[in-house]
DNA sequence: CCACTGACGAGTG
DNA sequence: GCACTCGCCAGTG
């Protein structure tokens, strides 16, 4: 098994799978809680290379701008990322742009207060 | 080894 | 919002 090595890319599917549904995180985002910031460029790389099937929703990762980083390509993941969307009520508008207002995913660092100051 | 590219980002003007 | 620069790392020729 090639597991021997510390795969930078498995750090990178365990946080994208904790978006959750209905929400969306960016490239930039998902490196630093991976506690690798700044490599934003390696993560959308190790989406590139998960196969059919895979348990990791890719689709909820949007580059800094809000943008579906895969409307270049008319290729069957650009398709399927804006159907995955779609789905769970995430709003595309035509310029390929999600609204990070709106769907951001929230990582909570702090936990709420249950009585205010 | 070098140049270039790619599902990226932040800073500057 | 747009153009440009620099940083990041893996893969390819």
């Amino acid at each position: 098994m090639p597991a021997a090595s510390p795969s930078s890319y498995e750090r990178f599917y365990a946080i994208v799978r904790r978006i959750p549904r209905g929400r969306v995180s960016t490239y930039g985002a998902v490196a630093r809680l991976a506690g690798l910031p700044g490599h934003a460029r390696q993560v959308g790389y190790a989406l590139a290379a998960l196969r059919d099937g895979s348990a990791v929703p890719w689709h909820r990762v949007v580059n800094a701008k809000g943008e579906l980083s895969l409307k270049r390509a008319a290729s069957p993941s650009g398709v399927t990322q804006r159907l995955r969307l779609a789905r769970e009520g995430v709003v595309v508008d035509a310029g390929a742009r999600v609204s990070l207002a709106r769907f951001g995913w929230r990582v909570r660092e702090r936990v709420a207060r249950s009585a205010p100051d």
